[in-house]
DNA sequence: TTCATGTATCGGAATTATCCGATGCATCTG
DNA sequence: CAGATGCATCGGATAATTCCGATACATGAA
């Protein structure tokens, strides 16, 4: 991942609803939600929804499948490590003791 | 960090002019660089770069300190370990085995 | 075929973000 | 003290985002 496919996933987390949907998605791997039960969620309406979730889909941080009449939606988990390794390299290359704390937590699981 | 804090973060970084900026602090850490130095650097006009760094701090991503004339710009590793921790926490906690590839790249260093 | 369902896209209104020049304020220098 | 420097904030113009209803389109059911 490089500064032009990190800034797009970026501000498609950076909104309360997108968010929302994202970690949902999460959450459901890897069965993934369809998009009806994603708007249910949001509250929004199902053209609304269906802008933000494309916003997601361009960043690539959901994939989508035609299920029948149905879209299944399916967070990419590539993509969010991608995003983190990009947020996190910085101060691994230059500064690695920085890293440390930050990977000792992560490790938690 | 919860979405309430993590929103903001996300925001913060998701402009170019931000994100560039906090990956510049990132690289100079722990000495970090006047604000005059970030400016020269974004090619931006001082005042429309002062907002951008407003939006940073705001986050909690960038802390500043007084030195003489100048306001010295740091980074906060802290709240981005925290930013990634609260991404990667929904697929850690429901499936971790999702994140195992993720944090094998991240032990990178 | 005809109708209902699930989803994407269009058009437009309201809100928010971005950018700049001008100004204000504090600190250092002479 | 008087001027210069470094930075934050204000006012306003332009652009982008967000939201909705209406519509279009493909799929499945009757």
């Amino acid at each position: 991942m490089n500064i032009g496919s990190a800034l797009p996933a970026l501000a498609a987390l950076s909104h309360p609803t997108r968010l929302e949907a994202f970690r949902l998605l999460v959450r459901h791997e890897p069965e993934g939600l369809s998009t009806g039960e994603l708007v249910d969620a949001s509250g929004l309406t199902q053209s609304t929804f269906s802008t933000h979730l494309a916003v997601l889909a361009k960043a690539g941080l959901v994939k989508s499948e035609k299920q029948g009449r149905q879209q299944i939606q399916r967070a990419d988990i590539d993509t969010l490590r991608d995003l983190m390794l990009f947020l996190a390299k910085d101060c691994c290359q230059g500064h690695p003791e920085l890293c440390e704390p930050l990977l000792a937590e992560l490790t938690c699981c």
